[in-house]
RNA sequence: GCAGCAGUAGCUCAGUUGGUUAGAGCACUAGUUUGUGGAACUAGGGGUCGGUGGUUCGAAUCCACCCUGCUGUACCA
């Protein structure tokens, strides 16, 4: 044995991806299916594109300069970059480009899909994620934003939330806007620095976002970032215009009368909400919850939304001459799972196999005849998949948490009789095979 | 990216004025029980002390750089 050990493979991860457990996975699972459920009640088609994209198609990140995998993961193929998709509305805005003939106008879809951005992972935020997107494109109504607002509502409702769980935030682009144009701010790069500094008014506070917008803001680590430079009379107005939660936009205006034609209530208007994405043009909303969310150390953290949206009139258009307006929300399926995982109410049940023992190997036929017959009777069952002492075999179904192990040696086969052994209670009983299914439905 | 803190067994951690073969609990393996798990007892395996280089007679311990993690912050289409 020589000094090999520096040439093994790395058990480490790449940064920002994780293994997922059973637990969480059949959670999510649950909020796929309620998903689909809602989604062809609803009326959205389902669709799926491919996880790669020329990266030209899917985004302004292109390649051409020295970082060509800033915020995503790429690479070169044969002269073109291709690109993993960052999210599922850019690649929408591809697929309808493309076959904007044969899909009906207006066109509703939601898509499933994982997602990959090459950034700093946070706490319940990975380099790689599931990502639930529901789009209405074609339709410049008012409608199919609240309507988005409403099935989203419904969709968590399903997962077992309550209305008291979680708010959605409405807003507008146009309320910024008309703001900026009021107290005449023009310059562009000001502009967006000015957004990005409201949209965090949730972690920062006012007095931070103020610091922001004006000359910068040291953070809690001695880290000093510049503000957007804006004169403390303009600060002031903008303070107080978005402090006030009575819409002066017309659309804001319409989404509210039609939110109450719905008789919607969850929401709140709330003119801070920003979400950086400089591509939306009209509504957007943010689904946030209302409890705290703890890392694994039981901390409570900043846990910023699980999802969110809004209205996109321009993206479509990019990729030729179909006007396409459109306006789609999107759930960050892991974070909700995260999220959903610390309510303790909220359960999944893990159904696990009973354990067939094995006692002699000659009598393997006897176990695979028990095994079938329990298994026709939709019983989750197995043989202990190794070898070993029965100890050992107990020790695995303890293990797996098996609600119950049938013994069954050379004294049960001859009697016909197997062992049942309750592993919950530790009773075991002899039960005629015949019998068996029904006992074993009382266990599990 | 920037800043602060941290990295010792699978997990949680102890171990520094630098000093023989680096420890504990839990977990794991075997046995006490040749057909009985979750308790107890006994024994055992498992660490290049995050990595590389340096200082030193001697480094888990001191220094430099790097990597990784956490927290904050920036960016987030």
């Amino acid at each position: 044995m020589t000094k090999e050990k520096k040439n093994k493979p790395s058990k480490e991860l790449p940064l920002g991806f994780v293994d997922r457990q059973e637990k969480e996975l059949l959670i999510r699972d649950f909020i796929i299916s309620n998903i689909k459920e809602i989604m062809v009640k609803y009326g959205f088609q389902y669709l799926e594109t491919p996880s790669f994209e020329y990266t030209d198609s899917i985004g302004k990140f292109l390649p051409d300069k020295d970082r060509p995998d800033q915020g995503v993961f790429s690479f070169q193929d044969e002269k073109k970059w291709l690109s993993l998709r960052y999210d599922l509305t850019a690649p929408l805005a591809r697929y309808v480009a493309k076959n904007y003939l044969e899909i009906p106008k207006p066109f509703k879809r939601y898509q499933l899909g994982t997602v990959w951005r090459n950034e700093k992972p946070g706490p319940g935020r990975f380099r790689e994620f599931l990502q639930f997107d529901a789009d209405f494109v074609g339709t410049k109504s008012l409608q199919a934003d609240v309507e988005l607002c409403v099935m989203i509502s419904e969709i968590l409702d399903k997962c077992g939330l309550s209305k008291s769980d979680y708010i959605i935030k409405i807003s507008s682009r146009k309320i910024t806007e008309e703001l900026f144009k009021k107290i005449n701010i023009v310059d562009e790069s000001q502009k967006l620095a000015a957004l990005r500094a409201l949209d965090k008014i949730d972690r920062l506070g006012w007095d931070g976002v103020k610091q922001l917008l004006g000359k910068g803001r040291k953070d809690k680590s001695g880290d000093f970032t510049k503000g957007a430079n804006l004169s403390s009379e303009n600060i002031e107005i903008i303070e107080k215009e978005l402090k006030n939660k009575s819409p002066e936009t017309e659309d804001l205006k319409e989404m509210l009368k039609i939110l109450d034609d719905y008789k919607f209530k969850n929401f709140e208007i709330n003119p801070t909400v920003i979400r950086g994405l400089e591509y939306y043009t009209g509504p957007i909303f943010e689904v946030n919850l209302k409890f705290d969310v703890k890392n694994d150390k039981g901390k409570v953290i900043q846990f910023g939304s699980i999802g969110g949206g809004g209205r996109y009139d321009n993206l479509v258009n990019n990729f030729g001459n179909y006007e396409a307006p459109a306006t789609g929300i999107s759930i960050g399926l892991d974070r909700l799972v995260y999220a959903l995982m610390q309510k303790k109410e909220f359960k999944v049940k893990e159904s696990k196999p009973l354990v067939i023992c094995i006692f002699d190997k000659s009598a393997m036929k006897e176990y695979i005849n028990l095994q079938t017959l329990l298994r026709a009777a939709d019983i989750s069952v197995e043989i202990y998949p190794g070898e070993g002492k029965l100890k050992k075999q107990m020790e695995y179904a303890n293990k797996i948490k098996s609600p119950a192990v049938i013994l069954y040696g050379e004294n049960e086969i001859k009697s016909g009789k197997p062992t049942l052994r309750d592993l919950k209670s530790g009773t075991e009983k002899s039960i005629e095979i015949k019998e068996l299914i029904n006992e074993i439905k009382k266990i599990i």
